[in-house]
DNA sequence: GCGTCGTGTGAGAGCGCTCTCACGATGTCG
DNA sequence: CGACATCGTGAGAGCGCTCTCACACGACGC
């Protein structure tokens, strides 16, 4: 190392300092920099000791302008879906995407528009500013999707969109999770068991409904709708539709909740209307969030790869943006049950 | 609107192409777009006529080359300080961010480093890749501040960096919080009021554990080491910070933890001892997070305004950034604190 | 020994924008 | 009425990079 070190910014090197350093072109700088086969061995290592000894990192601007790419990916977080507020599930998908997009040197750019910037989002991701985008957790009638898909940008969205939308998607196997909770449930001796599903305007509400019907139908229990109850994800929704199961059931033994949150809300509903959990009634709950193991009793728990859904995601997007291969492809990532107090035991009839 | 819309990104309008239009030259329309006084109203109508038929937006690259500013600002969070996976800390303060930093047109870049990529990490944020950097909850002895101001990159931290630095910060009140707590179980009567403190090598742990014993002396109670235990945030940290303190005094009857994830491990931990919660023991988080309510009883806790510090941090900056202004500014936001039943009622001496 | 090819390198154009500078038109003043 | 500001506009350079194309050079075949 000598005397020149990159000092700051706007003392930074160019590929013309470098190539002048290493004593060739500005192109041939370019083609080692950029790893092109077609330079030969002396003059590749010549090049790569100027770039080190004047710190020289590629202006991205310039490069965008000329190679008509950003090099960057625009990841959206749709309005506080009350998930945003209650759990650590987007800092998790985050985690994910940003592992894989730094790893592949690409710039992971944030929206989190509010309501009703929907057309600014969109408009900014179809400006060219982004080489893809990722859509986490929209609605089912947000109009962004097919905003995106029109303007040709490569994108990747989960959960699994409801309408059918000609995108590449990531989701966690709901029905299977919802599948082996209830399953979980009946193997313990359960045999009343009622569920408090999510929003059914959402993929994962219609499949870990769908998966709590499937398990019934498998263990040959009757599958009626007194035991079901809708709500919004959120504890009060779960506390409002447990009230309502244990008015209409109240020999209830067993409630699978499609998310932690609602099955903390039922806990307190089951508190209060006297019975002991898991006694009398047990309960499982879906995503295995912090709320799972500070209730009381603990929550058992379907739990999702969330960082492996991010970095999924990016994966496929990534893969999309450099093929510019628009066929889409679907990739469901498998659940695991955490047991935990919530579920344990077995009813004494 | 005529035949020419924006199709996609390739075929996106230029500023030559405007000018044509618009029948002026570029430099007249880049003073337009720029929003530059010295354009006459006529000709300036012309122009946004002309911008608005053919759905032309600035190529960011080009202009960027040109100005030497990215219009991009760097975001770190850094490595799982457990919070990240335990409570909706960062998607609110990103929340925050966001807002402002797009409502003024600047890119969030958002970079969340695994262990051990400090460097890699320095490396980009000084490349000139962005404008300047957002810090969220780095530990005491990172060295990435260290390098960025080296560099000369505008900054602002959050929280209080514990050692001198020259940079702003934002940061909550939170001996502050600490002191309302406590007073508020004070006033409810309590006299024997322990703490399980937050990781001294953090300013939120220390000013937390400092506005307790402020409280206490406020109050005339003596602050005395065996009422206070040093957990780590989390919920197992607190559960064991509550088991030794209760060895140590078994006739506490109040709790103040720094973090709710703390007082939900102390709950159970009270539960299991026998003890009655606020019957006999009172107890008072902080954070005001989702698991504050979802324990039983729900936590009483002191809440901050995450995304006002996400907003005021995202302030600072582009404050720095435009008028190059290098003094550290600091700002504290208040908290408040919200009564639940974990705290409620009085002692029966 | 001359054409032919392949291979590594350099010259140069140009990506879309901003910004300085020059210039013509208009207004102001002595 | 000429000298001089003032103001709005246009011409043109140049930001740092990539990429096409031409060229020099050695290997090869006839």
């Amino acid at each position: 190392m000598t005397t020149s070190t990159r000092d700051g910014r706007n003392g930074a090197a160019t590929l013309e300092q470098v190539a002048k350093v290493a004593g060739v072109s500005r192109a041939t700088v370019s083609r080692v920099v950029n790893g092109s086969p077609k330079v030969s061995d002396d003059i590749r290592r010549a090049v790569e000791a100027a770039v080190a000894e004047l710190g020289y990192v590629p202006n991205r601007a310039a490069r965008s302008l000329v190679t008509r790419r950003s090099d960057s990916i625009g990841v959206v977080i749709a309005e506080p879906s009350g998930r945003l507020f209650t759990d650590p599930f987007f800092p998790r998908v985050l985690r994910g995407i940003s592992a894989y997009l730094s790893s592949r040197d690409l710039q992971l750019v944030l929206l989190m528009p509010a309501a009703g910037e929907t057309h600014r989002t969109a408009d900014y991701l179809t400006a060219g500013h982004v080489d893809g985008a990722l859509l986490v957790s929209l609605h089912d009638d947000d109009p962004l999707p097919g905003r995106i898909a029109e303007a040709g940008i490569p994108m990747v969205v989960s959960p699994r969109p409801r309408r059918p939308l000609a995108a590449s998607y990531v989701d966690v196997d709901n029905a299977g999770g919802a599948h082996s909770a209830v399953a979980h449930l009946v193997g313990n001796g359960r045999r009343v068991v009622a569920t408090i599903a999510g929003p059914q305007d959402m993929a994962p509400g219609v499949d870990r409904l769908t998966g709590y019907r499937e398990a019934l139908r498998d263990a040959r229990l009757p599958s009626e709708p007194d035991l079901e109850a809708v709500a919004d994800f959120t504890q009060e929704g779960g506390a409002v539709a447990m009230e309502r199961l244990l008015k209409a059931r109240p020999d209830i033994d067993a409630v699978f909740a499609a998310s932690d949150q609602m099955a903390a809300g039922a806990l307190s509903v089951l508190a209060a209307s006297g019975r002991r959990v898991p006694e009398d009634v047990a309960i499982v709950g879906f995503d295995d969030s912090a709320v799972a193991t500070t209730t009381s009793p603990a929550l058992t728990s379907v739990r999702q790869p969330v960082e492996e859904m991010g970095e999924e995601m990016a994966r496929l997007l990534v893969a999309a943006v450099e093929r510019s291969d628009p066929a889409p492809r679907r990739v469901i990532l498998a659940t695991q049950l955490i047991r935990r107090a919530s579920s344990a035991g077995r009813r004494v009839p």
